[in-house]
DNA sequence: GCCAACGTTGGC
DNA sequence: GCCAACGTTGGC
């Protein structure tokens, strides 16, 4: 028995690119990095309760110079989890988690494609995006729903109308 | 470096 | 459970 099916859903996530920028995803292994580093119990539980293989992901440079969505990716695992909690030399580093009680989880992202840098102040302009979760007055969670309308519209005026999101 | 905004911690 | 203090995020 397979686990139910649900139409795909849309994220945006927020990577430094000091850190892993979308030519970084691309540049690895199948495309696919280990999205560490989620210390948000917000986040955390996005990972483990709705994101599904197959989403859709915003790839989006934040902390940097020029803020905005990089490239198209896809959910490519479920969770565990997350080994930088573990290691004391990390900067992820959690003393509270133990492997037996891990309080962080990670997910795998697959790289799809870099699309050219649509910056936030492009993305506050766009009337289709006013209510889009990242663009809210304080929002600090670095993985945050998008609605389909909202995907669409980026696509579509953003980065030009091509296909993406799809794997084949 | 500044600062607004939010999340977490911990004393009570 | 409250809430002040503190830490972090992230754009500018």
């Amino acid at each position: 028995m397979t686990l139910p099916e649900r139409p795909a859903r849309y994220w945006l996530m927020k990577s430094e690119p000091d850190e892993c920028s979308i030519d970084d995803a691309l540049a690895a292994p199948g495309a696919t990095v280990p999205w560490t580093g989620v210390r948000n119990y917000q986040a955390r539980n996005f990972m483990r309760d709705e994101m599904r293989i197959g989403d859709g992901v915003l790839f989006y440079h934040s902390g940097c110079p020029e803020p905005g969505i990089a490239g198209i990716a896809r959910v490519a695992s479920g969770v565990r989890a997350d080994p930088a909690q573990f290691d004391p030399a990390s900067h992820y580093y959690d003393p509270k988690a133990t492997p037996d009680k891990p309080r962080w989880l990670l997910l795998d992202v697959q790289a799809i494609r870099k699309t050219r840098l649509v910056r936030l102040a492009e993305l506050r302009a766009h009337p289709a995006l006013a209510e889009m979760r990242v663009l809210q007055r304080g929002n600090r969670l670095s993985i945050t729903p998008v609605q389909e309308q909202e995907w669409a519209a980026i696509l579509r005026d953003c980065l030009g109308g091509k296909a993406a999101g799809q794997s084949n």
